[in-house]
DNA sequence: ACCCTCCATAAGTGATGCTGATGCCCGTCG
DNA sequence: CGACGGGCATCAGCATCACTTATGGAGGGT
């Protein structure tokens, strides 16, 4: 009757399988109750939501599905948080973290034992941090110099920044602006782009960062490793935008040219939720103590 | 046994209130059932939430109450955006704002009847839009020229600009600074200041400007009323950031001085939910048109 | 010392949320 | 063209849950 989590899940889950006898297997329901769970959703909201046959969420049904996501992301959150007070400091450290935050300098600050690495997309750290599958998240983006990033907040994170270097265009070793010792964003719009969301820079940071459009992608990677993007790059497959660190790859048939406009720079931010403890405080210290 | 809403309701409304039995007075349940839920909850994330006698949350229930706020709050987005969806569309157009927020220009596109303006402090616009409350919002602060608002995203909320224009300082008519054509913000953060969440600009966005700390009220006011703000100002309470439209008040004893240093502007923004439609879809395109 | 307030607990009851069975609709295939 | 089958809706039955009322116990104030 009420907008249960249960309800929502079920909702999300028939939405996302497009059918209320998978959704219910996948939750270990009866289909009979997925389809009470629906049926009272929609009486709930006094709005059918999905339409059956094919099962498709209505323009309504889309709307939820915008909000159930988030919200049950941040109930899960919300626990996490409360049960890690509850417990003993966990032992270790996990670290989510994108590929190219993976700094010499933050690599360098790790503790020597105990450390968990998981390398995620971009978009999948925040939420790790958040719903306490890791205890420390590093995320990476382009900004102005000085200018905290944006993240999207799935719940009440603390971000400090952990450093931040300059950001390079890598280009195939035979490419006409090789040679150059610095190139500027607005002469590139029109280039042949690698969309990484999940190993380099996004593009939308590229077209936020000039203002404008352009900057298609030539080729989608969804990986996470930064290796196969430089070779990507090395194979003209399009340019990529990366941190100095990253992007000096002698050997690889590329070539990172400074970028010179606008005045960007590659910055990593640690984010964790409330309070650290344990190791996770202590790699923490070492990170500031070190800070560019 | 899951976090049900419920529970989290009368969480909030207990923590609130201090007290189970008020709490159980304003939900309209029996204090025992009340007692249950706070049971249930605490059994449920394995760690107590609540000190009893004084009844105050815990350090894990703090934790809680930070994220069951906007949970509950986009609860209720969720709802009120699929059901405004079901529902024929709204006559008339509901408007929350800031009051600095309605410059003579936004004022200027109002459809001539059928309007409803609630004038609300600058936290709780984002917060009427998502819930429904208003179909549209305007927003104002200050951001670097052709920066965006930072709102806290309490529902994947839409916004566009809707007009910029110069900050000025209010100062006391007799005040020192008065003569002068224009002024720096660093050279004001020792002086005294309004905090005005409501009416002006808030402190903690001055101090993002400036990049540093200072900038100590000496007077806090929570109206909403722009008049009285400048009343304030006059009488010497301390100084205010208002846009330029806002300040120009001959007669009231305070003089408006050009901020120089840093570039920012008053910026303000509509802000809305999903698709508009109706008054509101037009209002926004009045706006659109007239943009400075 | 007593009382009064306030939270916890126990027992009872109506409502809820599940399962299993069955019905109905529609697309498919003989 | 009719029979079959997959998939969602509906129904009845039952176990559990979420309330209520009633009572107990702990503190603080007079």
């Amino acid at each position: 009757m009420r907008m249960d989590p249960h309800l929502l899940r079920t909702y999300v889950a028939v939405a996302r399988l497009a059918s209320f006898s998978a959704a219910a297997r996948e939750l270990g329901y009866t289909q009979s109750a997925v389809s009470q769970h629906i049926a009272a959703l929609e009486q709930d909201l006094g709005t059918p939501l999905l339409g059956r046959r094919p099962v498709a969420p209505t323009r309504a049904g889309e709307r939820l599905l915008e909000h159930a996501g988030p919200l049950l992301l941040r109930l899960d959150a919300a626990r996490a948080e409360v049960t890690a007070l509850a417990g003993a400091p966990d032992e270790g450290l996990t670290l989510a973290a994108t590929p190219t935050a993976l700094t010499p300098r933050t690599l360098r600050a790790l503790p020597p034992t105990g450390v968990t690495l998981r390398v995620l997309p971009r978009a999948d750290v925040p939420e790790a941090v958040a719903t306490g599958a890791a205890h420390l998240g590093l995320v990476d983006g382009l900004a102005a110099p000085n200018d905290p990033l944006r993240l999207a907040d799935v719940a009440p994170l603390t971000t400090r920044g952990a450093g931040q270097e300059p950001v390079r265009v890598l280009l195939p070793a035979g490419h006409p602006l090789a040679r150059r010792t610095g190139l500027r964003l607005g002469d590139l719009a029109d280039a042949r782009w690698l969309d990484a969301p999940g190993a380099g820079l996004p593009l939308h940071q590229l077209r936020a960062a000039h203002g404008t459009g352009g900057f298609r992608p030539a080729l989608r990677y969804e990986g996470t490793d930064v290796r196969t993007l430089i070779g990507l790059a090395a194979a003209g497959h399009g340019l990529v935008l990366l941190p100095e660190s990253a992007a000096a790859a002698p050997g690889t048939g590329t070539v990172a040219v400074p970028l010179t406009e606008p005045r960007v720079v590659h910055r990593t931010e640690v984010v964790h939720t409330g309070e650290l403890r344990g190791a996770a405080a202590a790699f923490a210290v070492r990170l500031d103590i070190t800070r560019s």
